[in-house]
DNA sequence: GTCCGCATGTAAGAAGTTACATGATTCT
DNA sequence: AGAATCATGTAACTTCTTACATGCGGAC
């Protein structure tokens, strides 16, 4: 279902686009809030022409094909945004990975939170280079801002952790 | 693969369990990390059982199957535990309605984002019943500090972009 | 004796990953 | 002519969700 969402909200940002196009548009813009292969992308897409959800506006080079959303479309997307109450579905390796840590010896424990803080600032770096959500316009915005707070809020946790395992000397 | 490793990691650290207790376990010291209900676990145990990552050590009454880690089960813990780095699969639903929120008419998004704050809200004060994690010992202490710090941070962050929508009277 | 919780499983389908496969166009 | 990029698809497999199905044991 999300991944139809995603792509109907693509469709009805940006305008008309191909499998291409969008699968572009999840690698940038998407790439910090959902993912999605092309192999993914272009069977969805089928469906959710044969739903009439979208259309081929037309058809360029290459077989390229332009779809566009439907009304239905829109009805779908707008339905979803103002219905549809989003579950934070608890899947995380990194929390996962952050529950296990105190089975290890300490010394392997420290390395590996080190290393997810590592992980987390390069992350944090990343998505400053796509601008200051504050100063950013439009769609994406509010989303730019929770992955940087998010990716910061990790990087303080990170460091707090291996603080609090140095000064318990390992003793959990 | 990140199923079986949470199934080792409560196996080694809570000792021999059942399908049954490890369901549980799931749903209570686990549940905000990972999410696995009895239909995924039952099989994924015999799978394990037959590559040799635990064994059934005795069976109790009603069918019940105690089963314990193996040497080699442990083995493929560490290694994971040790040498796997977790990427942050991008897949929000959150942060993708957060990310097309701003393609509604502003008093629409404005109660989307007013209902994610409310769940926010509710999660962070599941998470704090579940105890201060800096009074809290063993595994699980990191993780549910993460949770908390996740969950603070995002009713911060919609608390600022309600501020946000409101003073751009939606002019976004 | 019947209801509740314990306890285990299977099946069908949706969603996601990785790899395979193919051909057109543009650039050098 | 050859390489890179555009552009679309399929296949096999793993993972996850939802629903169906069954039976034991203890409490009242």
């Amino acid at each position: 279902m999300s991944l139809r969402i995603a792509l109907l909200g693509l469709l009805s940002a940006s305008g008309p686009a191909s499998g291409y196009d969008l699968t572009k548009k999840f690698e940038t813009s998407l790439a910090h809030v959902w993912q999605a292969g092309h192999s993914q992308i272009y069977p969805e897409l089928a469906k959710m022409a044969a739903d009439g959800l979208i259309t081929v506006e037309a058809e360029g080079a290459r077989g390229r094909k332009i779809y566009t959303i439907t009304p239905d479309g829109r009805d779908a997307l707008h339905r979803w945004l103002v219905g549809h109450s989003p579950s934070a579905v608890p899947r995380s390796e990194i929390a996962l990975q952050a529950f296990l840590a105190p089975l290890l010896e300490p010394e392997e424990a420290l390395a590996v939170l080190e290393r997810m803080k590592a992980t987390f600032e390069e992350r944090l770096r990343e998505l400053e280079r796509l601008g200051d959500p504050r100063s950013k316009k439009g769609y994406g915005k509010y989303a730019l801002d929770l992955g940087i707070r998010q990716a910061r809020m990790a990087v303080g946790w990170a460091t707090d952790s291996i603080a609090d395992l140095k000064a318990s000397g390992g003793a959990v």
